[in-house]
RNA sequence: GGAGGCAUAGCUCAGCUGGUUCAGAGCAUCUGCCUUACAAGCAGAGGGUCACUGGUUCGAAUCCAGUUGCCUCCA
């Protein structure tokens, strides 16, 4: 009955005189409906149909986007069953496949949700790569660039050696894990028999290291002033020098320094001129550089330097401790701290006014709770890294020269006349090899959806922006939610949504998070098989207030399917009911009288716990 | 290591600025009912030292401090 709905155009929005109220959804190509989608997309259907009940011209906006590292990596590994690579077909056909599979498996989701009953305008179905939200990206970044706030640097950033792609900050989830610390002892040069001791968990970084750090009030090593020490296997000679940044605590005090391959230790080299020796490739494998194992994985050379380490009696000993790993929220991959040329946002000016804004209340965060987090976030921001290693999105609107001079702009002829107009070489142009980060996209979306880019005053984004209500998880809070309040301020000088509902997580009966990896989740499709459409969605809103876990249940989907017959039921009677004129004793009005003002009570309690978002209170109370 | 949150019935949670709608709801349990909208239902019942210990107060589930346990985010 649902997809006939939707043929029908039945929730269709265009602009007219009454009050609009406006959602977007949460674009999202690769997935398959999940129960937090599911979730998700029901409160956002509440929301909009009781504004369609008050009278507004309720709008919600469906779309999705391109996903390109999820993408991408699915397109690679269909080629590759295909004995396909890459590199060998090329971009523009890459390309071609990489749309193909959009058009197949790009549109489920929007059909399950069609299937589920979401009271979107499917007219208005938008895509991030689609031609005129691909401009908009483009005019973003020449926008922010000329700005001063879109800059290319050399920089360390997350490296995902199974994508082959930087990432940025908070795509990389840090997992506490078992790993081994090992003590390892280095010659102190010209001296017989004297050894610095130090601990690390990455063994194999031993041979891109150019220093030994102690803390300068460590007495321990208040010898070793001006001396230097052997990296072991290799037998370069680094300086051992003094920095208050160890600590004296961890490990033997002795920190080994490998600018490469560390943040803390990249910083630490800049501070005191250290030499960075880049001792892996991009896909993880040990490089020239490293001088032993090279072409080995890391985690191979790993093994292989213990072993080596031990033999020639540089092992002091091995530790068993617990410490955090970064791995790739896509790839699952250990990331790797990789110096390298990438594009940044500068964050910091972008956002003081996205924070203003919700502290002060004009975007609202429900529950409150997540406003601490959100500022603790906004204030400690660091720049963006927009640049990724691949072919799937939008491709980075800057050209180069055989100098390495950029010019940052659409064409190559307007390339060329911005480097004749600095007096560069026009020799040998090409353009930048990367696109940029899917949510450079996703943070338009609220205007770009609207044409807002294309046309800034058109009549959909005047009467539908700023949007009212944003209903997502509160794990992109910061990927998603802030990014889009600083586009919003940035390109409209207006917040881009009222109110952000943050829903809970759902879990497993073991309290785990659903998950694609774990498969503990289950088939929301079957789901409304069992217990119809309406049965899950009230099952899902029975125990989610705002912000909370849902621990899920079956048992939850059994209780909406009984409420929402009760409530079939219900209607089943009123619409038997028949109006006589006919005089009713006394006792039939009072009853009435109280039916009435029971109803009243009701409606004014249930309108005001949806003010709040309180919508699991509000559905208790239809129930009572 | 830094920040925040949570702890109330067997389970999932409400309980806003401290005081007779403060000890609540739904599920589960138990007891009655096939009452022509609904047994996928109706009517009713039992069940809690409001984590622990102190403090503020005439009065604390509610405010404060500490303890324990769990969770989330950040490094």
């Amino acid at each position: 009955m649902v997809p006939v709905l939707a043929r029908q155009r039945y929730f269709r929005s265009v602009p007219d005189g009454r009050e609009p109220y406006t959602v977007v959804i949460r674009p999202n190509v690769t997935g398959v409906l999940h129960m937090g989608h599911m979730l998700n997309n029901t409160i956002q259907d509440v929301l909009v149909r009781r504004a369609r009940m008050q009278g507004k011209n309720a709008c919600w906006v469906p779309g999705t986007d391109h996903a390109s590292i999820a993408t991408e990596a699915k397109v690679v590994r269909l080629l590759a069953e295909q004995g396909i690579k890459k590199s060998a077909i090329g971009r523009e056909k890459f390309l071609e496949h990489a749309h193909a599979w959009k058009d197949k498996y790009g549109g489920v989701i929007l059909e399950q949700l069609k299937k589920l009953g979401a009271s979107c305008d499917w007219d208005r179905t938008r895509f991030t790569m689609e031609p005129k939200l691909n401009e908009a990206v483009l005019d973003v970044f020449i926008d922010l660039h000329k700005k001063g706030l879109v800059y290319r640097g050399q920089r360390m950033v997350n490296w995902d050696p199974v994508a082959l792609t930087a990432v940025s900050d908070e795509e990389v989830i840090h997992k506490e894990v078992n790993s081994r610390l090992f003590h390892v002892r280095y010659a102190v040069e010209g001296e017989q028999d004297t050894w610095i001791t130090i601990a690390t968990t990455r063994p194999e970084t031993i041979l891109g290291d150019s220093a030994i750090a102690v803390h300068p009030e460590d007495e321990r090593y208040a010898h070793m002033k001006g001396k230097r020490a052997l990296v072991p296997l290799i037998g370069r000679s680094v300086p051992i020098i003094f920095d208050e940044y160890v600590e004296r605590e961890f490990g033997t005090g002795a920190l080994k320094v490998t600018p490469a391959h560390d943040v803390n230790d990249y910083e630490l080299g800049k501070k005191h001129k250290l030499e960075t020796i880049d001792i892996l490739e991009a896909n993880g494998t040990l490089s020239a550089a490293a001088q032993l194992y090279v072409g080995d994985d890391r985690f191979a050379a790993r093994k292989k330097i213990v072993k080596d380490l031990e033999e020639k009696g540089h092992l002091v000993k091995i530790e068993d401790i617990k410490n955090k790993v970064g791995y790739s929220e896509r790839t699952d991959a250990v990331i790797e701290p990789r110096l390298s040329l990438q594009w940044f946002v500068k964050m910091s000016e972008l956002a003081k006014p996205a924070l203003e804004v919700v502290l002060d209340g004009r975007v609202k965060l429900h529950p409150q709770k997540f406003t601490n987090t959100y500022k603790y976030w906004m204030e400690n921001v660091r720049d963006w890294c927009i640049s990724r290693q691949l072919w799937w999105g939008q491709q980075i609107p800057a050209w180069y020269n055989d100098a390495g001079d950029a010019a940052v702009c659409r064409t190559e002829a307007e390339a060329i006349a911005q480097f004749t107009a600095a007096a560069q070489s026009i020799n040998g142009i090409k353009q930048d090899e990367d696109v940029v980060d899917t949510w450079f996209s996703s943070w338009l979306w609220p205007i770009s959806v609207f044409d807002g880019f294309e046309n800034p005053d058109n009549a959909d984004i005047k009467y539908y922006y700023p949007t009212n209500d944003l209903v997502t998880a509160p794990e992109i809070l910061f990927f998603w939610v802030a990014r889009m309040i600083m586009a919003g301020l940035e390109y409209r000088n207006e917040v881009p949504f009222k109110n952000v509902y943050l829903t809970g997580i759902v879990r497993d009966k073991q309290g785990r998070k659903m998950s694609k990896q774990l498969g503990n989740s289950p088939d929301p499709l079957d789901l409304i098989g069992k217990f119809g459409a309406d049965g899950v969605r009230v099952g899902m809103l029975l125990t989610s207030p705002a912000g909370n876990d849902l621990p899920y249940d079956d048992s939850l989907c059994e209780q909406g399917r009984n409420f929402s017959n009760k409530i079939w039921n219900a209607f089943r009677l009123v619409k038997g009911f028949t109006i006589e004129d006919k005089s009713q004793s006394a006792s039939n009005a009072a009853a009435c009288a109280w039916m009435r003002s029971r109803v009243q009570r009701a409606t004014a309690e249930i309108d005001g716990l949806y003010d709040r978002f309180r919508i699991t209170e509000a559905l208790m109370a239809t129930s009572s």
